[in-house]
DNA sequence: AGCACA
């Protein structure tokens, strides 16, 4: 016969219902290769990006005969088979299924299993994670959990069809920054398929939900078990309060002293006790307040602001899991102002080294590093048009302003006493001549809630009175 | 352009 002469390598392997696939386009998909090869029969299972170049693939037909026509139809016909215009070569492959052909996580199904990269459990709230899927069809249930791959979520969609769009739309993709608190990065989605069919949600608890079933009973001790050990906002309203904030402190251009914490949270209320530490490469602080209700004011008026003008700095405020700190009295990174002290003993950093001209007052005078805060209290109460904002802030966001109560030398601070919080509450703002300390009314810091003219602008240190203050700080 | 270990 003619074709056996022609076309001798054609039957030197054995026929296999799977049929071997090699110069392909790179990283051809499963859709790509059935589109090719289902004209032929019945595809049971393939198998992409095989090889070094990953441009080789499996396709197994479930009847030989099938991969037979298709091998035949090829072999006499002037169009090769071909995947985005390239040329693909077909044979029999010598194995005659495929065997083990998909991680699990590719075997498609109604549950997803979503990896958050770049995050920590306490980053992304279960609603968020929620409000991200919900764009693809209708979330049944939401179990959240770390592992050693991070954190991970699975989602139950009703069916795979629904899961696999929300997986081809999300998978690699982030979540909207506007989503997550400030301090996170870059937080891809890793996408694969869960193995389950039925996600076994026993609560509605911080790490899972059954959006089936809203009269789920809340698994309080889940939340407070736990005692929230996460630190970001978790659930948002599921965050227990806590009279302890946990600040998060973003672009940190100029340095966050103890002291010009104790400055903007002071404004709320007594501040108990102050650290600051880095974690990740941030700067975060904890600071501990009284009462949780003076914390609750402080978040709400705090949060996505800014200490200094220009987006430096920006706070992001979450309860702490902790309600009593223990932190040295007296450190660069820690302060108590709960043990009794003595105004009149100069506090000297040996870091920073005694570098205060001896008119600061003792207690507020000196920042690491060698920023001075020279208080002038003439200056203070002269410059009260620039930390009011009205409009900007609403008053009522928090309540009556607290009257600071320090038990020892902040009794007398000026910072307390001439703090434009405490007499005018539409503002937040406390700036110094000369000290890098005023919390702008930016919340977000991209989008400007003060207008160009807002005399907070204008007075901002940052903006013109002394630039080169902040200079020693960094670069 | 020539066979897979997820």
């Amino acid at each position: 016969m003619s074709t056996s002469t022609q076309h001798q390598f054609r039957y030197t392997q054995t026929p296999s219902k799977v049929l071997h696939l090699r110069n392909l386009p790179w990283e051809c998909t499963d859709d790509e290769l059935v589109e090719l090869c289902r004209p032929f029969g019945k595809i049971v299972n393939t198998k992409c990006n095989v090889g070094a170049n990953r441009n080789q693939a499996f396709v197994e037909f479930a009847d030989l005969n099938q991969a037979i026509s298709m091998v035949s139809y090829y072999a006499s016909s002037s169009e090769p088979a071909q995947v985005r215009g390239k040329t693909v070569y077909i044979q029999y492959s010598n194995r005659h299924e495929i065997v083990n052909n998909k991680s699990p996580g590719d075997v498609p199904g109604n549950v997803l299993l979503v990896t958050i990269e770049g995050v920590e459990a306490g980053d992304v709230s279960i609603d968020v994670i929620h409000l991200v899927f919900s764009a693809f069809g209708f979330v049944h249930k939401i179990a959240t959990f770390e592992k050693t791959a991070g954190f991970q979520a699975l989602i139950q969609y009703t069916d795979a069809d629904t899961a696999a769009a929300a997986r081809n739309a999300l998978d690699g993709r982030s979540i909207p920054r506007y989503l997550l608190p400030e301090h996170v990065g870059a937080c891809h989605l890793r996408i694969s398929y869960s193995a389950h069919r039925d996600l076994n949600i026993k609560f509605q608890s911080n790490r899972s939900r059954d959006y089936t079933n809203p009269m789920l009973p809340v698994n309080h001790t889940a939340i407070d078990g736990a005692l929230q050990p996460v630190v970001g906002p978790d659930g948002k309203k599921i965050e227990p309060e806590s009279n302890v904030l946990l600040a998060s402190i973003e672009n940190m251009q100029y340095a966050v002293t103890v002291d010009v914490l104790h400055t903007v949270f002071s404004a709320f209320g007594t501040v108990q006790k102050i650290a600051i530490f880095e974690k990740n490469g941030q700067t975060q602080a904890l600071i501990q307040y009284p009462v949780v209700t003076t914390a609750a004011t402080a978040k709400e008026a705090l949060e996505g602001h800014c200490i200094y003008d220009g987006g430096y700095c920006k706070l992001h405020l979450t309860y702490s899991r902790h309600t009593d700190l223990n932190v040295k009295a007296f450190s660069d990174k820690s302060r108590d102002y709960t043990v009794p002290q003595v105004p009149a003993v100069p506090w000297q950093n040996p870091q920073a080294g005694p570098m205060y001209p001896g008119t600061a007052p003792a207690l507020q005078g000196q920042v690491p590093g060698g920023q001075m805060l020279s208080w002038d209290p003439a200056q203070q109460t002269a410059t009260p048009s620039y930390v009011s904002a009205p409009g900007t802030y609403p008053s009522h966001t928090y309540a009556a302003p607290p009257t600071p109560a320090y038990p020892t030398a902040a009794a007398s601070s000026p910072i307390a006493q001439s703090n434009p919080l405490v007499h005018n509450a539409s503002s937040m703002g406390i700036t110094q001549p000369g000290i890098p300390l005023n919390v702008n009314l930016q919340p977000g810091g991209a989008s400007p809630s003060v207008p160009a003219s807002s005399p907070l602008m204008q007075a901002s240190p940052i903006a013109g009175a002394s630039p080169p203050a902040h200079q020693p700080y960094f670069s």
